[in-house]
DNA sequence: GCCCAGGTGAAGC
DNA sequence: GCTTCACATGGG
């Protein structure tokens, strides 16, 4: 990898919490900047089934957060920024990428075993995001039974089909926002079922109305206990435990918040439980006290590595 | 063709 | 309580 000096372009360096330095250039009239980081794997990061809207582009990963078109690209001891328009304030960016906090000790909380160790060998340097509430709980309604590509793709064409235009630089792609809820309230079900999430459909035209009409206040939920704030998303039809944990932690960063997949069951059962038969259950009761006090993080790193790289080591006789 | 996918809800025991 | 099944769709 270059580093941002070598690239050929003035990048602003953004380390303090309040001042920018924009650096604008002439040839996409696009605006640059960097964070400085430790410990980020922006691949692993952005390519983990946490978000679904990153793609690669250019050597850099691009997408859109919020209403503002963004590219990202790793370089050493940095993460390169490009945006489509003028931007004061990046602390909406640095809160979604967590470029400010400190994983070192997060890694060092997570239980010393077989599991975690290969875990941590695999994917250092994974970060939890921090999204955006709706966006988090509609994408994660249409995740269910379905693999990650296909979840990219219904996404895609719903933000196509309902999303707003945002400004592009020359020579990338159009992009859209993620559709609002009051947007998607006011939509039918049969719209919906054209982007290809099939049964999931009505379950997010509910989702939509009741957060477009106050029913369900996700902003509210950020300042509650965490079983408070689960038992309202799973008021939701379509919504269970796993996808309310999916929100509660990347969304809200509930660390106590452990979703338990088709891929973590496989990580727990063949780690911690081999030749057993126990049951979810089971599985959420053991998460529950063995992972904590960073329990979602570790439960992202078992995720991405049962899911990039087979299986788990034989427990430790 | 067949099995499976970052599940959930309803029905059946 | 627990187990089984339907639900759309498409990738491998």
């Amino acid at each position: 990898m270059r580093s941002a000096r070598e690239l050929g372009t003035v990048w602003s360096r953004d380390n303090s919490a309040g001042h920018v330095d924009d650096a604008r250039t002439e040839d996409c009239h696009s605006v640059k900047t960097s964070f400085t980081v430790k410990n980020y794997d922006l691949e692993a990061t952005l390519a983990s089934g946490q978000a679904f809207r990153w793609r690669p582009e250019q050597g850099g990963w691009c997408s859109v957060v919020g209403a503002r078109w963004v590219w990202l690209r790793s370089v050493p001891a940095a993460i390169l920024v490009q945006t489509a328009e003028p931007v004061n304030d990046w602390s909406w960016l640095k809160e979604y990428l967590q470029v400010e906090v400190d994983l070192d000790p997060i890694l060092s909380a997570f239980p010393d075993d077989p599991a975690m160790r290969a875990a941590v060998a695999a994917c250092r340097g994974l970060r939890l995001l921090r999204q955006d509430p709706w966006e988090c709980l509609a994408s994660f309604i249409l995740s269910s039974t379905k693999q990650i590509i296909q979840i990219q793709q219904v996404i895609t064409s719903l933000c196509a089909c309902f999303g707003q235009p945002v400004a592009v630089p020359a020579g990338h792609l159009p992009s859209y926002s993620f559709p609002a809820a009051a947007r998607l309230a006011n939509v039918s079900e049969a719209a919906l079922r054209a982007c290809k999430m099939g049964f999931r459909a009505p379950y997010l035209l509910e989702a939509a109305r009741r957060v477009a009409s106050g029913q369900l206040n996700l902003a509210a939920l950020r300042h509650e206990p965490l079983e408070e704030a689960r038992s309202q998303l799973v008021s939701l039809p379509g919504v269970g435990r796993k996808i309310a944990d999916c929100v509660l932690l990347f969304a809200y960063g509930f660390q106590a918040a452990f979703p338990v997949d088709v891929w973590v069951i496989k990580a727990l059962r063949e780690l911690y439980f081999p030749g057993d038969r126990v049951s979810l259950k089971q599985l959420q009761a053991f998460s529950e006290t063995h992972f904590a006090p960073q329990a979602g993080y570790a439960q992202q790193y078992l995720f991405h590595y049962r899911r990039t790289q087979g299986r788990l080591p034989a427990r430790e006789s």
